[in-house]
RNA sequence: GCUGAUGUAGCUCAGGGGUAGAGCACUUCCUUGGUAAGGAAGAGGUCAUGGGUUCAAAUCCCAUUAUCAGCUCCA
């Protein structure tokens, strides 16, 4: 007798061992249809695999992540079958299941490559195998055996992920012709894949290693359903049309020119508004957090990098020395500011008294990313970093570090983004030469984060190994239109620069100290803020920052006067009269062209002479009705007004 | 940097060894008072750049360059 114990606390008893399928037709023949997989005792397991003692077990559909992670697992098997079927020759290294979907890396035999063109015929060879209802059946097998087997077939790459496996872990996975080295878990039956749609093909190095050789990656999706694989190729669609850069090619905010540079972005008039209006906003709120702005030179003495360590560890991989005519003088383009600010800290004795010290600065800085590297506005040569350095005691570190997610905050909750993760990066313990510093002085900073998001109450993640190479960091992660994560905020502790620049306080025990530094910088870069902000308000930006406030009296006199009133309350950076006196009726033709790009529109549209009221909507929030333009002055007055202060407390 | 794809008018794209195409946008005129109006005419392109093959190249081949996807990297 076997007690088996469902979600809801229920328990069924069974006469002898089950499976997950026998408990899912036990509750009913609908439920037994859609099941994919089942937990036992929160172990994911095939529906297949029989339960032999008492248990508490779940059940997941595709609606659940655990069924969605058996169902494109085994969707990447019948890829892999029907790659194998057409490739004969093919070897598989890793074919995991993703946030959406899986992928597949192989290396084809010499001389073949498959293009978008291909994936096509994969696909019907995909769908033509699921149909043939194929069992997946799981095999436990020896070590040897499976070396054996795999050596057998000449698959360098299972051998070496098998020879990392322990004997007695070691799985396999059947269906129909194809046989492949998996953990599971898996779908009983290939027949539940029913919609498939292979999305691209890249390249990708084994086990992600660059020095190692560059495999074919294909990704795909499989639905059990064709309805929907339909609404999620929609939902791609859809996010495609808020990508930053369409939306900031449309509504002019930025662009490149390859006179300039690639990845050097030009800021256009609504785009450098737009900045203008967030830096402003910052600026303000550090203000309250007693910051100070300072301002450093675009360049620096190769020497100020060579002893903040930036020069050995990045120097090679940068933009190059700038020289002078002076014989052995060499400057670096900035590409950070750090050693500014700690010259700034340095160039007068401090006290006790004066810390915390918080030096901010929207700095310009410059750094040779990789060409493949680059991408629209978040991953750029030249970029402004909102950055600030603060220079405490020890004992005020984890306050400063907690104010400073504070800062943070407020930034999420003003522009609405929810949608965060926290991350705090560590260095790799296994490779501790990567990085500068003491192990002491490592422990203490990566304690002081750590605390510092738990006492603030922060759901994180650690990552080993994403730390910056003088300190770790705290990371707030969010996602563009589809699905990548960007790094936005950053706050990092560093016990190092201080050491290297040799800065100190004087201490109440008149004693030279030295001081913790932070890092930080709320928006990460004004580039990359820029391009999440549009990817998620699809370009329709809060009225205090929208930059495209565009007041338009059609057939007005008054034009200039009125739109006088409304921009000087408003960042308008396009005002157009569209008044034209030889032909009064243009004003129209040019609204209507104005409309198609301009996302966010104020339109004071003139109706009676004689009262000078006007028509007032906002695109996105519907018709406000009629007011005198004194009255919608002092309307959007007021919104911007409320929606600042509503941010600022 | 690596693998693959792409580069044709301001934008979105079709075409393709032998006068360069469409829709939208732009200019002028006509019609029209209201959130992507209609009509007529016009302007706009060394088909990314440089070589090669060819009687002939925007088209085929090679190289370069930029963009896109992914990998790697990200102070």
């Amino acid at each position: 007798m076997i007690n088996i114990t469902l979600p809801d606390g229920s328990i069924k008893q069974f006469e002898k061992e089950v499976n997950g399928y026998d408990i899912a037709n036990s509750i009913s023949p609908r439920l037994a249809k859609e099941v994919l997989s089942i937990s036992v005792n929160d172990e994911i397991w095939d529906l297949t695999r029989q339960i032999t003692n008492d248990s508490s077990i779940k059940l997941h559909k595709f609606d659940d992540k655990e069924g969605k992670h058996a169902f494109w697992h085994s969707s990447a098997h019948i890829m892999a079958e029907a790659i194998e079927a057409l490739y004969p020759g093919t070897k598989f290294g890793i074919g995991p299941t993703i946030e959406n979907g899986f992928y597949y890396d192989i290396d084809l035999p010499e001389g073949m490559v498959i293009t978008e063109k291909d994936l096509i015929t994969i696909e019907k060879k995909m769908l033509e195998l699921a149909r043939q209802k194929n069992n997946i059946v799981r095999e436990n097998i020896s070590k040897a055996d499976a070396l054996e087997m795999f050596e057998k077939k000449g698959d360098q790459y299972k051998l070496e992920l098998i020879s990392d496996l322990e004997d007695g872990t070691i799985t396999l996975y059947r269906q129909g012709n194809f046989t492949d080295l998996c953990r599971g878990p898996h779908l009983p039956n290939t027949e539940h894949v029913k919609a498939i749609k292979l999305l691209n093909v890249a390249g990708a190095y084994w086990r992600g290693d660059e020095k190692n050789k560059m495999l074919t990656r294909i990704y795909g999706i499989t639905f059990p359903k064709a309805k929907l694989l339909d609404e999620y190729l929609v939902l791609l669609e859809e996010a495609k049309k808020r990508d930053h850069r369409k939306i900031g090619k449309e509504m002019d905010l930025f662009t490149f020119s390859p006179e300039v540079g690639m990845g050097l972005p030009l800021w256009m008039p609504k785009g450098a508004a737009l900045r203008e209006q967030l830096e402003n906003f910052l600026k303000k709120v550090q203000k309250s957090f007693g910051y100070e702005q300072v301002i450093t030179p675009h360049i620096g003495n190769v020497n100020l990098y060579k002893t903040s360590g930036h020069y050995e560890k990045y120097g090679k991989d940068s933009f190059q020395v700038i020289t002078t005519p002076q014989e052995g003088e060499e400057y670096l383009l900035k590409p950070m500011n750090c050693p500014h600010h700690c010259e700034i800290f340095k160039a007068r004795p401090r006290s006790y008294k004066d810390l915390p010290i918080r030096f901010a600065e929207f700095g310009t800085v410059y750094r040779y990313e990789m060409s493949g590297e680059l991408h629209g506005l978040t991953r750029v040569r030249g970029f402004t970093q909102d950055d600030a350095h603060l220079f405490c005691m020890p004992d005020q570190l984890k306050d400063e570090f907690k104010k400073v997610i504070d800062i943070i905050f407020i930034i999420f909750k003003a522009l609405d983004f929810k949608d965060f993760t926290a991350q705090i990066s560590l260095r790799d313990p296994k490779n501790t030469s990567k990085y500068i510093g003491s192990d002491e002085n490592w422990e203490k900073a990566e304690r002081a984060i750590i605390e510092a998001a738990a006492e603030k109450g922060l759901n994180t993640v650690t990552v080993l190994g994403e730390a910056a190479f003088y300190g770790p960091k705290l990371d707030f992660m969010i996602k563009d239109a589809v699905g990548r994560q960007w790094q936005l905020g950053t706050i990092q502790v560093d016990y190092n620069l201080p050491e290297r620049f040799e800065l100190e306080y004087t201490g109440s025990d008149n004693q030279k100290h030295r001081p913790v530094m932070i890092h930080r910088a709320p928006f990460g870069s004004m580039e990359r803020f820029v391009a999440v902000l549009i990817e998620h308000t699809a370009g329709k930006f809060p009225l205090w920052l929208t930059p495209d406030q565009v007041v338009i009296l059609p057939i007005s006199e008054k034009f200039n006067e009125y739109a006088l009133k409304v921009s000087n309350i408003l960042n308008i950076s396009d005002i157009r009269t569209v008044v034209d006196e030889r032909n009064e009726k243009i004003g129209r033709k040019i609204r209507d062209n104005e409309l198609k790009k301009i996302p966010y529109l104020l339109i004071v549209g003139e109706q009676e002479q004689e009262s000078e009221s006007v028509a007032v909507r906002l695109q996105g929030q519907g018709d406000k009705g009629s007011m005198t333009v004194d009255e919608f002055v002092r309307y959007i007055k007021n919104e911007v007004e409320q929606q600042l202060a509503s941010i600022h407390n």
